[in-house]
DNA sequence: GATTGCATTTTACATATGTAAAATGCAATA
DNA sequence: TATTGCATTTTACATATGTAAAATGCAATC
């Protein structure tokens, strides 16, 4: 029944980004393009939405929208998140979350992971490239893979900030940066709405996420593929450092009051200065988180 | 008959490295341990050695240096060196080639890069990790692969530089910076033989490998793994960067002796002025590089 | 007690084949 | 002429099996 749903999702997010009126045509091509994939897939989702009643369809002239996405549906939401989370994601996360805590050998062979974790060979093998790719694991010269320190080091967060706040105020200075307005839009409404009280309201993953967003922005505004590809690298590994759930709300408020500093900043093309506030920024993210673990060491 | 010759490089490699002198006893198991493999594979390695005269092979003892290591042997270097290039790293170069000359499609199927380079599935999949791992390229959502303008934009190389000077100077100041002196001496040593006539003789790859292996150290003294593993990540894609043969070799003089100087003020612990200098020093290379870009356009 | 030498076990790669999904060609339709 | 709708082709994944290489256990030796 439930086909692909994530392409469904996608198309879904597609038409709220681009604010299409009830009545819009869908033409499954230009989707497909934009979504980098063929007609194929793209009709199958247009099809599942159109039996989701969220599009309307009409014999040889495709898929039409029936009514205004509403993002918060929750029966759409409900029908859209039933797509099974795939074994390997599954195991993926387990394999990161085992790590933190300890219960892993700092090496071992596909095999032993394949039995852990209940895993088929060509699974394993996805879940292990998944994660040679973001960097914590490693093949061995001969069999085997070793994990990297990269997680397990106390304070692997701090370090990621130290990256951090030596690439995200460099990327603001790029001879290339350009922030395209619309994307500077999206980020400050994204602000605004946590200052409106979504910081009480979002769920701690749905505030990591913004907070990833907003930064990712900026840095691809630089325009250096090597700074993007850095910085994406990097918050792909920080997502699994979970100590995102401790972060007191309180300081949500201060955090977006900057964010929305640098916005300014950036718009009036004032990048020194927005680089600048970028750097005290993270510096003091850096700085509290310092606190807080020095108050759980102790 | 040859069996594998890199194994055995690496053990020639260990041998000099700790200045072994003839005689010298050379257990499976130490040697296993350092190279992170089975005594197999190390055996084999020993074997071949002894086959070669590098080592002496006695009943029940095990195997002993032979020989002091000449580093410059050709006859050893020839054997060496007779381990066919596989098939995936020569593929690998010639897709990195191909895309720098702009006669690759900016996307394709495994399909097509499995004909066009005569390589089987597993192959073309060992590349293509390969590829992804250093980010040029990446699967897309349905079938294919689409290349990053990583490489192919004008001034990659340039937009390389300018991450290595947000890094490497922040990589000295990082809390836990500890350079290992035998490092620190090793380093040195290798930009004295370039002063005292390397800058002459040796290839220009060779050129290229010293001035990553000095940078890749002074970061790796940082003890911070995401600076680690972007600074390495960043120099695996730069090797592809063949610009390095432009270079003239004039400016090499200039930039042992600011390497030396790093190295003198990272001995005394003064990193803020190591730092600044390094800063400098990249910046005045970035400059020296735009300059030739510049008169390669006209 | 440590190390070798060799046999055995374990591991993962290569290859082939069937299958599900994505890409594509093209007549029909608006 | 652009787009749909559907059939066909292409693509790559899953799975199974044989094989080469690496890891390991252990008696023999120093």
């Amino acid at each position: 029944m439930s086909a692909d749903t994530s392409m469904a999702a996608q198309v879904l997010a597609y038409i709220h980004a681009q604010g299409l009126a009830p009545g819009s045509h869908l033409p499954a091509q230009a989707m497909a393009d934009h979504l980098k994939v063929s007609r194929s897939p793209v009709n199958n989702a247009l099809d599942w939405l159109h039996s989701q009643g969220v599009l309307r369809r009409e014999k040889n002239r495709g898929y039409f929208l029936a009514k205004a996405v509403d993002v918060n549906d929750r029966k759409l939401a409900k029908a859209l998140g039933r797509q099974a989370t795939d074994a390997v994601s599954a195991a993926y996360f387990r394999v990161a979350e085992d790590l933190l805590q300890d219960t892993l050998p700092s090496q071992c062979s596909e095999a032993w992971l394949k039995t852990r974790y209940r895993l088929t060979t060509a699974q394993v093998q996805t879940m292990l490239s998944r994660v040679a790719q973001e960097g914590w694991a490693h093949k061995k010269p001969g069999y085997g893979w070793e994990f990297s320190t990269m997680l397990t080091t106390p304070d692997s967060l701090l370090q990621s900030y130290r990256l951090r706040i030596a690439l995200e105020p460099a990327a603001l200075l790029e001879p290339d940066f350009y922030l395209d307005p619309q994307v500077l839009q999206s980020c400050r409404a994204a602000e605004l709405h946590l200052l409106a009280g979504g910081i009480e309201t979002d769920t701690p993953d749905q505030l990591h996420q913004r907070g990833v967003r907003f930064h990712e922005s900026l840095v691809e505004a630089s325009g250096n593929p090597f700074f993007i590809d850095t910085i994406q690298r990097l918050n792909r590994v920080r997502r699994l450092l979970s100590y995102r759930s401790m972060q007191d709300r309180q300081r949500y408020k201060e955090h977006c009051q900057q964010h929305l500093r640098i916005l300014d900043l950036l718009e009036k093309g004032r990048n020194v200065e927005a680089s600048e506030a970028l750097r005290r920024h993270l510096t003091r993210t850096l700085k509290n988180l310092q606190k807080i673990q020095g108050i759980l060491r102790a």
